[in-house]
DNA sequence: GTCTATAACGTGATAGAC
DNA sequence: GTCTATCACGTTATAGAC
């Protein structure tokens, strides 16, 4: 996004190589875990090379995270916020291409989680998902239909908690829920696939419950 | 349970003292972010003594790991396992008496997580979870319902993500679901009370769906 | 068993040649 | 901009006195 020294090759200038590949070691190992030497050599670069272009690891950990927050949240913005699309619509929209999002980056949601116990203020200064959330179309369509009766659970939060949790949970357990069916990876993402048409279904059924 | 020694007084011998802590420590920041230090300072001695009684890091954190382990998911066992109770019953004691426990260490399934993922095949060995979930009686009282076709639900696997995600994942997700709320940490409790309730209610909402 | 002092090692960061 | 060599520091682990 930084225009003003017109890179030659925005994706693979060295610093790009060096933000991707922190990017990866980042979400697999968290910040502590993460040695500079792991990224430099999935990057394929020299050590140097990452004080050179960010100073410090805590400072290129920093454009990661912010930069992982932002754009994770900016897929569900985008669905809140769709004036065209109904509440249920809504719903299925946001189970289908959020799992798709977690099928080709599944380390995001346990990165997100771990570091914001380790820095609970930090991001929430930087982005306003407050907003993004309960300011949203979405939650002005839910907050509609509880007025006119045909929402019975009790409050949004309960929805959100319930809705994140049937989507999010199997991929951030995902390594003991492995573990305790015996599936492979294929029989696993098989049947996350069906639960793309399924939790809608089951939404609905908590929401009329 | 090492009764060959005699200890004087199990709970308060030196010992007891340094894995105490070292629960406390690990179980917030897991392996790589806790320090040595940081555990003898919990646990009230010097750092020699650690290594006295542990040997390693390493040999420390596999104890508190284990045990952590098995008395979770002994938990789980004991009420999956009770003859004595239907099956919408054992899914009202679970996610009552899951709540309670979590509520008292809500660090441990991020905790569980995070260490399987870095560990994946060691705890399998060591715990047969597979089977004090997969050959309880609630998974036969869940196929002999299916099989009566009173469940409509697609498998025991999706049925038991579902019922693990509502109840654990506002735990996981505390952190961030509390600054999107913006709800204190009294509301936030407050609301996941009253899910001990509504948790089976949905779950038999979604079973019939 | 418990302590102080220190060794041994790993990791983040920098100096300086090219 | 990129590299090699090295420093500086924090952390784990141990030696040895008491």
């Amino acid at each position: 996004m930084n225009t003003d020294k017109l890179k030659t090759a925005g994706d693979s200038s060295t610093e790009e190589k060096i933000k991707n590949a922190a990017r990866t070691v980042f979400h697999k190992k968290g910040f502590a875990a993460a040695r500079t030497r792991d990224i430099a050599e999935e990057a394929g670069i020299n050590l140097a090379l990452l004080n050179y272009y960010f100073r410090s690891k805590e400072k290129l950990f920093n454009i990661v995270m912010l930069e992982t927050f932002q754009s994770f949240f900016a897929s569900v913005s985008s669905i809140f916020n769709n004036p065209d699309s109904g509440f249920e619509e809504k719903i299925e929209q946001f189970a289908s291409r959020y799992i798709d999002l977690l099928f080709s980056e599944p380390e995001i949601p346990l990165f997100i989680i771990n570091e914001i116990r380790n820095n609970p203020e930090e991001l929430i200064k930087n982005t306003d998902i407050k907003h993004a959330v309960f300011q949203s179309v979405f939650a002005q369509q839910y907050k509609i239909l509880e007025h006119e009766g045909k929402i019975k659970e009790p409050g949004f939060i309960n929805f959100m908690m319930n809705l994140m949790g049937l989507i999010v949970f199997p991929f951030v357990a995902a390594p003991l829920l492995k573990s305790i069916s015996g599936l492979t990876d294929e029989q696993f993402n098989a049947v996350i696939e069906t639960r793309k048409k399924l939790i809608p279904v089951w939404m609905k059924a908590i929401l009329e419950a």
